[in-house]
DNA sequence: CTGTTAGCGCATTCAC
DNA sequence: GTGAATGCGCTAACAG
């Protein structure tokens, strides 16, 4: 049980003080070449390492960072997670990873902890309804970015995608390639992603002249086998479609599966475009055109957003509600021309 | 700028004194019901939160531990993280990660810095060609638990699968199902799991009266386009191999986009089986066979071996090396009769 | 039952 | 240039 060397260790054994020992390891100005020297061997020797901790307390800084999410094992948040600590890292902050499990409670409750641990920051993806439990993080001026899913609330940041805008863009894709009746399979849109999804979806119907019909949108869970469902549901029209956007890719991919099933061609006969650029998209056959919601720079500046927060020591907060625009991944499912 | 409420706030404003404060807030037997419902709601009242920090500097217990894998956006490393986080939160720790990107310098300095940061402990699956960077851990004796890739040292848990049984199931899967000309796709086999994987497969043809040969083994990096061309290459040979089982999954999908090119049936006039279970060998068409690596049961033990190390203050180390057995998932890419 | 004191490890202000 | 003293927020040992 080695004991851990503090600055009064090596203060004792030259014969100095703590404070002097402070100064040298940290480049104060005033302190002899000599002493410093002596000091900064001597730590090397006594296996001293700087307990971050009481600086911590001291400072009130302990370069730790809470990250929320639902779960750290979909590809999308784990990119996410990913860029942030790329990003924070140099800067020497330490990511702490909290999963809410799509839990309310749960996500109220993390909020405490980080803040009871003195996280100098929180990036959240929330699953909250109410944005009660984020005023403690205010009132305690802490810096708090949302990114993917964000609350609306004053003087918070936030670094969201354009879902609508990637929703129009899949849907305008779909009517260019000739497509006319193009069918949508929808999340549930009291969520605001797959509400602006239907409503991107929709406005690119009546901007091209197809008229929208409410038979072709269909809620489905994002499963293959709700999307099997669904398209089955949709081939029972007397006028079916003959291409979908789907909020989701495995819906999307649970589509295709339907479609070979009854030796419909894609993207011959149907195309289908989904939404999320989930790995299998490309890897699939056919190929599956997607929507990338670009998860490395959505952290990459969420990270950014707080290093501003805390670099601005100016006091006044900054705003900033950042929207980035979701890349149309165009592959064979819904594309003639494309390999 | 609120300033954050300490238990000498709530005692000044009750007129007592901080101490008594602090025993109301631990539930400590000696003190009255009276000032302790008193205490608990002016701290309430003056939305008091404790300061883990002054706790953790006071106890020596952080509460914190680090995670170590190279990235956390593959499948693999999210889903052990996401069972250690489900599994130590309850216990009051939060996650500190740490990605390596495979830079041996990177996790040396990620060591120290955790160490730094007072965490109580360090799960790691490790980059490392040396332990020597992991003797300062365990001189502080903090417990270090190794995952997936292991250093062998004296009184350091780990917990691995068994990638020698996992090659030997799925190549005698192979063999059941009436392959004779198995080949293998090998990763560098300067690492142990890679090695491991050959050996197993090796061992299974010799038990099984098949020949083996070298023709039949490819280095070949873990992505699609190397996968293709080592099944061109297997083509050449004047004996081509009837089946493949491949180290990697994305090699295997290389494989299958290949024999699908030459129009070689599967899995009628070729077999491949993977190995990690990556989530798009379930949807493929075919569905490709392989070997699940149980991600979160790994976590989830890795998890456990650190509470036990934790909670065993007998002071005399509990060494565990676990060794899960790998499962192999049989799909339509190497077998006839599942559908 | 409650107050007093001390210390976790560090940086910093004030003397000298 | 260096030492002495102080406090970050908390708990625990010792009094009373």
């Amino acid at each position: 049980m080695e004991k851990k060397t503090t600055i009064y260790d090596i203060a004792k054994k030259l014969g100095i003080t703590g404070a002097t020992v402070s100064r040298a390891l940290n480049n104060n100005p005033k302190i002899s070449k000599a002493t410093k020297a002596l000091v900064l061997k001597t730590a090397v020797e006594m296996n001293y390492e700087q307990n971050k901790l009481a600086l911590a307390l001291k400072s009130g800084k302990s370069f730790n960072v809470g990250v929320v999410v639902p779960r750290i094992d979909m590809i999308f948040f784990a990119s996410i997670i990913r860029a942030i600590e790329d990003e924070l890292a140099p800067h020497g902050y330490h990511i702490i990873i909290c999963q809410t499990h799509d839990d309310e409670e749960k996500e109220n409750k993390y909020l405490d902890t980080l803040l009871n641990a003195q996280v100098d920051g929180i990036l959240i993806s929330s699953s909250n309804k109410k944005t009660k439990p984020f005023n403690r993080v205010l009132l305690k001026n802490i810096p708090l970015v949302f990114f993917d899913r964000k609350q609306v609330m004053n003087g918070v940041s936030s670094v969201t995608i354009d879902d609508f805008d990637g929703a129009y863009k899949a849907t305008k894709h779909l009517i260019m390639e000739g497509y006319t009746r193009i069918a949508h399979f929808s999340g549930n849109r009291d969520i605001d992603i797959y509400k602006n999804r239907f409503l991107g979806y929709k406005q690119a119907l009546i901007d091209h002249d197809i008229k929208f019909s409410t038979n072709y949108v269909i809620q489905t869970p994002s499963n293959t086998v709700a999307g099997r469902q669904a398209l089955k549901q949709l081939l029972k029209l007397k006028q079916a479609p003959d291409a979908i956007f789907s909020a989701s890719d495995l819906a999307a991919l649970g589509a295709i599966q339907e479609l070979k099933q009854h030796s419909i061609k894609i993207p011959d006969e149907f195309a289908v475009v989904g939404f999320s650029n989930e790995p299998f998209t490309k890897f699939m056959e056919p190929s599956i055109s997607t929507v990338d919601q670009s998860p490395l720079k959505m952290g990459e500046i969420a990270a950014q957003v707080f290093l501003q927060q805390v670099s601005n020591s100016s006091g006044k907060k900054v705003k900033k509600n950042i929207i980035l625009p979701p890349e149309l991944i165009i592959r064979k499912s819904s594309s003639k021309l494309s390999n």
